[in-house]
RNA sequence: GCCCUCGUGGUGAAAUUGGUAGACACAAAGGACUUAAAAUCCUUGCCCAUUAGGGAGUGCCAGUUCGAGUCUGGCCGAGGGCACCA
């Protein structure tokens, strides 16, 4: 019998794919369009595993819609403007976007190898002009709309390289190439305004019906909606009506306030900017970093103004105010009230500064006599005490009536805040997007004409240079307006998050020239019906596109598209042990071989392997695999297989040499049973014929209902159960040719999204148009049932009978059984509960 | 530190959503075929029992229930995100 030859016969189909253009899609109104998105790569050399399985999950589905009818767009394109392209360029002297092309280049010939049914015709990339001249007039649109702005914030800057950094080159407080302390420093940069949208963004969610719940709750925290109240404190000086207003969600604990603190940035701590002890402190907090993390981990650390307010509500009380590291400017008012008993960093920072600690809220079987705070804040419910109003209320009610008599008194008022920041999208990169701002000589920023676009990245740059490289080029900034007038360029780039907040709108029309996206292109093919990636982007990169489609849609009446969305899949990572030598360095895969079970040596020089734990596939520790050097071992059908079936999608998988080269295997073995099928002449009996033909059925409702559950994994279950039982009837002669052969058809078309290549080919030798397979549910009902028989709740027996037998009957049945009966004599039985076709439990007591 | 998720045999996992735990695979051990190897096929799989059968058992501890992998509370462990990696 003919072998399997799996570079001829995959070679063969992609080509015949490619020749007919099986894959592209034409807008059909009269046919039902599928929008199969996988999140496009970042060009970083060579594809990686997570690649492959994300895309092979793609391609199921996709592959699977098309057999059942649809009009099914997926295409794919190039994340390709980012960082690792300029560290590149540094490293090996090559130019960003040659290293980007060449990259492209060789990714696309390795995803063509894994037959993927992409639609190479639209093929984009988001670093060419073409593409981001249309990102350059979307900005200024957004700009015209006023939801761009510019605004100073912090970044991470090396004073050695005199750059910025971003946070994963901040390793340990220092740069990674200078190893210098990193600072934080004010610059001023553009910002779009997602806050604007907080409501909107966080009620929407609910419309995400097939989106994750984790996913969905994550962006929900993210957007962080707080209810709670302004209060206004009086400062305590002579002659003045200043005020500061904080915001808190705790108004409730507003008598056990012992201090106000304001973020370093908040207006007040202007006054102290000669201050040689306030530069002193505010040198301190500049080494802090910029994350949220590195936040929220630093010392509390304040100083003091000797300035106070007037407590609200207690006369005789006046609070000092500090300005201290933990506050922030974007949140609130940038101002606190901290109440130390209740708040943990409160309580720390209160405990450093000496500062009074009052507690107001006690649990409510505590005796406030005896209820002390020491080095712990009590944040859970309880009764207000020491609070006059307020006394011997619940929390929630002592913060409704707080909040109506601070309304009352006229010194705050109910406020709600959102935690979302607004998008902070200047980069000073030159991998990037420019933005299409001009300044003139009062330093007004200025929208491009849109008949100027696309601002074109200058050629010749030199990355070597300290500082950001746009404003670096000799001449680039320098240009002139229509009216003559002299102009200096914005030289910072788009963060890289924007050019993949709209690139799902150009898929659908990706040579229009015009504009981003043409209204026919996605009128038809938005949204995306299933979208499908890492859940690492399950805040950022998504709260971006659902952001960006409410900014274009703002105030624009050809576009109501909300959500881009519909469905939303998060597939888990690709891991693989990891290996070290003696020395401690990582060892890839391939440099060591296996001696015994958990016992590796180096091929080199057979010196002792230091198994580590599996982890996620990652250049840093080599534990990585060449999904080409797979393909060309196994053939992609194999590689497709094995992604598939040992994990499902949504959880980590395990990289295994046993598991692929066991889908290997089982490919040969479905290629030979085929052939048996086709091939087979001698006439047989045709007394299970129905049997087959039941199972099949149900295999069909099977495999389609767990396709659409994403549960890939069970899917190839079902197939290797059916493939065991044909083997067993073709073994026994127990089913006619003819049944044989039509049920076999309907396998290998089940097998056309999973294994492509070889289902093809299985199918070229009866010539068949490819089809969904339809499932009969008549068929799929049983006669029989099997039904647990149980004692006190342990399986004593099984009985088959018929579909919705009656209680009596298999309660006689059931007591028949010797194994049952003989736990049912010597004592009553008290009660039993029958659950009609499943199961029945007799209760016993003893007698 | 904050937010989220996950935890089932030696391994990856399945379980009609509260009703037979371990389907389907991988690995291992034993066997068949073979001069041998490869390939292929069969058997086994925690504890007690020759068998029939029984017991323990889904990270740990409690709880709800006739019945819990599934629901509730607490704990432990692993992973993801934290706004300039993408």
């Amino acid at each position: 019998m003919e072998r399997y030859n799996i570079k001829l016969i995959e070679k063969k189909w992609q080509n015949i794919w490619l020749k007919e253009k099986t894959n592209a899609s034409i807008l059909n109104k009269n046919k039902k369009k599928f929008y199969c998105l996988e999140m496009f790569p970042y060009p970083s050399g060579k594809i990686h595993m997570g690649h492959v399985r994300n895309y092979t999950i793609g391609d199921v589905l996709a592959r699977y819609k098309k057999l059942q009818g649809f009009n099914v767009l997926h295409p794919m394109g190039w994340d390709s403007f980012g960082l690792p392209a300029e560290n590149a360029a540094r490293e090996n002297n090559l130019h960003p976007k040659i290293w980007t092309r060449k990259n492209i280049q060789t990714m696309k010939k390795q995803l063509k190898l894994l037959g993927l049914s992409l639609d190479w015709d639209r093929e984009i990339s988001t670093c060419e002009p073409e593409y981001y001249k249309h990102q350059q007039e979307f900005f200024i649109e957004l700009f015209k709309k006023k939801l761009v702005y510019k605004k100073d914030t912090y970044v991470n800057w090396d004073p050695k390289e005199q750059t910025v950094l971003a946070n994963e080159q901040v390793i340990d407080g220092k740069g990674w190439r200078s190893g210098v302390v990193v600072e934080r420093k004010k610059l001023s940069q553009w910002f779009f305004n997602i806050k604007k949208f907080s409501q909107d963004l966080l009620d929407d969610l609910n419309k995400l019906k097939n989106w994750p719940d984790k996913v969905k709750l994550m962006q929900k925290n993210w957007i962080g909606k707080s209810f709670g109240c302004e209060i206004n404190f009086q400062i305590d000086k002579k002659n003045s009506k200043e005020k500061i207003k904080v915001f808190t969600t705790r108004p409730d604990t507003i008598f056990g306030a012992s201090f106000i603190a304001l973020s370093i940035d908040h207006p007040i701590a202007k006054n102290f900017e000669n201050n040689k002890n306030f530069q002193d402190f505010k040198l301190k907090c500049s080494k802090t970093g910029t994350t949220e993390e590195a936040l929220a981990i630093a010392e509390k650390i304040g100083f003091n103004t000797d300035l106070f307010v007037q407590h609200p509500l207690k006369k005789e009380t006046k609070l000092p105010i500090y300005i201290a590291n933990f506050v922030l400017m974007d949140y609130g008012t940038g101002a606190i009230f901290g109440c130390p008993a209740h708040d943990q960093r409160d309580l720390d920072f209160a405990n450093k500064y000496k500062l009074n600690v009052l507690p107001v809220v006690r649990p409510s079987d505590v005796d406030p006599a005896s209820f002390k705070i020491s080095n712990e804040a009590y944040t859970g419910d309880g009764i207000l005490f020491n609070s006059d109003f307020l006394d011997n209320l619940t929390v929630s009610k002592a913060i409704e009536k707080a909040i109506k008599v601070i309304t009352k008194k006229k010194f705050g008022e109910k406020k709600i805040t959102f935690r979302l920041k607004d998008w902070g999208v200047s980069r000073q990169r030159y991998w990037g997007c420019p933005i299409p701002i001009v300044y003139n000589s009062k330093g007004k920023a200025l929208p491009v004409d849109k008949k100027d676009l696309p601002i074109l990245l200058p050629e010749d740059v030199d990355l070597n240079l300290k500082g950001n490289p746009l404003a670096k080029h000799p001449t680039w900034k320098f240009t002139k307006l229509s009216s003559g007038e002299k102009v200096i360029r914005e030289t910072d780039t788009l963060d890289t998050f924007v050019d993949s907040s709209w690139y799902f709108l150009r898929f659908c029309s990706p040579k229009y020239e015009k504009y981003g996206y043409e209204s026919k292109d996605i009128n038809y093919w938005m949204p995306v019906d299933q979208y499908i990636g890492g859940v690492e982007h399950a805040i950022l990169h998504l709260l971006y596109s659902r952001f960006f489609m409410r900014a274009l849609a703002y105030n624009n009446k050809n576009f109501d598209y909300t959500e881009p969305f519909e469905s939303l899949f998060t597939q888990g990572m690709v891991c693989h042990e990891t290996y070290k030598n003696e020395f401690n360095q990582w060892l890839y895969p391939d440099e060591i071989e296996k001696k015994s079970e958990g016992n590796f040596v180096t091929k080199k020089d057979k010196k002792k392997v230091i198994v580590g734990p599996s982890e996620s596939m990652s250049k840093s520790k080599k534990n990585i695999i060449d999904p080409e050097e797979m393909i060309n071992m196994y053939g992609a059908d194999s590689i497709r297989w094995f992604m598939l079936s040992d994990s499902p999608p949504e959880r980590d998988v395990q990289w295994s040499q046993e598991g692929v080269s066991a889908a290997f295997k089982f490919i040969q073995k479905l290629w030979r049973l085929n052939n048996e099928i086709l091939e087979k002449k001698e006439s047989t009996s045709d007394s299970e014929d129905i049997n087959l033909k039941k199972a099949v059925n149900k295999t069909v409702y099977r495999v389609t209902k767990n396709l659409e559950n994403f549960q890939y994994n069970v899917v190839i279950a079902n197939l290797h159960e059916i493939y065991n039982l044909f083997c067993y009837h073709i073994a026994n002669n127990k089913t006619s040719n003819q049944t044989m052969k039509n049920e076999w058809e309907k396998i290998t078309m089940l097998l056309m999204p999973l294994t492509p290549h070889l289902a093809h080919e299985c199918c070229t030798k009866t010539n068949k148009k490819f089809y969904w397979p339809k499932f009969d549910s008549k068929l799929l009902k049983e006669q029989n049932c099997k039904i647990v028989i149980q004692v006190n709740g342990r399986k004593r027996g099984i009985l088959e009978l018929p579909l919705n037998s009656k209680e009596t009957l298999v309660i006689t049945k059931s007591k028949k059984i010797d194994n049952v009966s003989k736990y049912l004599t010597d004592v009553s039985i008290v009660k039993n509960i029958y659950i009609k076709n499943k199961l029945i439990n007799f209760i016993t007591k003893n007698e």
